[in-house]
DNA sequence: TGATCTCTGTACCGATCGGTACAGAGGTCG
DNA sequence: CGACCTCTGTACCGATCGGTACAGAGATCA
């Protein structure tokens, strides 16, 4: 692995390496781990395979779990921390679904992590992927213990949540129909709405959060 | 294409074909289309290229077609069909969750046609893809309409079904927790089984249907 | 037996795969 | 200016890719 022991701090941020994760992360959900050549990214990022060892020296393998990495920490802080740390949990909730709506941009993205998670990239970032959906489904059910749910009720509702979420990326994909994306989405918030409509009957008034949008 | 005209009618299907493809479906399934290389295709089925390329002239496009087509024409006669006509389609419902459910192995086992619908396989297999998942849809909203819902509801319920399935495989393989297929499918029948049981109290008494296992 | 046909293994093809080596372009700074 | 360092393009590596060609093994049947 460390080849080239860097003199400088190993913490050193290069800098086009961050602007790169988006069009990687892009190219790694149409195509697949196997499925994306280099020569391929190569093409869509417009730089040489010299470029693409520099900042990433571990090559594909690196780019990926780079792009893991990135999309985990995006969704930490843009869904999984409120849901855990908003005040609101009600309001936590309904703002994940915005998120979430946005970032699968309505169905006609598809997520990667999903991708990853049923080819043979699973055996590779197993434990990414894991972490991914595990962390969505807590953070999710935590939100809805605050929110009033009993625990296994919660737990049922995060779990089929998530899952619910996947399902419709696969389906809207197969049947080239975004729409359906946010038809599925409405379903499941009709199936949550009762406990966040009991929190909001159990507290006065609260918070926002606005939804935020990434090019993960 | 017809490099080599055969003189004998064109119809006749090779014995060793058919019993080729469940190994195909296997290996498609858990390595993708462009994951699938004919070197481990030779090593799971025990065939040199010769033999393969003997029985799919078209190589591995022709080998996930004819894969695809026979899931297709397996989940039509044991499925689709059902629910189209058997004169309880209350029963098919419950029984397409029995064939679901072994079908999947509980969980276990994903679905080629997700797998291939998320992939760049989609461009080149997408009317199959298409086909499939509207069938399914299209089959089970038939049979709720003839159990009694209106139009938009059974809708709206097939829909919800084929893609909460699509969903509960992805993430339990994610989540390397087959029992979540399990807890998936028991929340879907809960939402369809008013509709079923409004049918029950509609008619005096009726049917059945075994549910099939498949190789495939 | 010999002709015929289905099936199979092997050798081989050009293309592409992921990855490495390296020379240097272009900037920054002493 | 020259030293240094980050970034880049290109040439090249062996391995593997999907696919083709073909010689026969083995069964069938006249």
């Amino acid at each position: 692995m460390a080849a080239k022991p860097v003199s400088r701090a190993a913490a050193k941020p290069a800098p086009g390496r961050e602007a790169l994760l988006p069009v990687l992360a892009e190219i790694f959900r149409e195509h697949g781990f196997e499925g994306a050549s280099l020569a391929l990214i190569g093409e869509r990022t417009g730089l040489g395979k010299g470029s693409l060892y520099h900042f990433f020296p571990g090559g594909k393998a690196e780019m990926a779990a780079s792009v893991l990495d990135a999309i985990d920490a995006w969704f930490t802080q843009a869904m999984f921390r409120p849901l855990r740390e908003d005040p609101d949990p009600a309001a936590a909730v309904r703002a994940m679904f915005a998120a979430t709506d946005a970032y699968f941009r309505s169905g006609r993205r598809v997520c990667l992590v999903g991708v990853f998670a049923l080819g043979a990239a699973r055996d590779r970032f197993g434990a990414r992927i894991d972490a991914y959906f595990a962390a969505w489904r807590d953070a999710l059910a935590d939100a809805l213990v605050r929110a009033g749910a009993e625990e296994p009720l919660a737990r049922d509702l995060a779990e089929d949540a998530v899952s619910t979420i996947q399902g419709a990326l696969v389906t809207a994909s197969a049947l080239q129909d975004p729409a359906l994306f946010g038809r599925a989405l409405a379903r499941l918030s009709a199936r949550l709405e009762p406990v966040l409509a009991g929190a909001a009957a159990r507290r006065p008034l609260a918070s926002s959060f606005q939804s935020p949008t990434s090019a993960l």
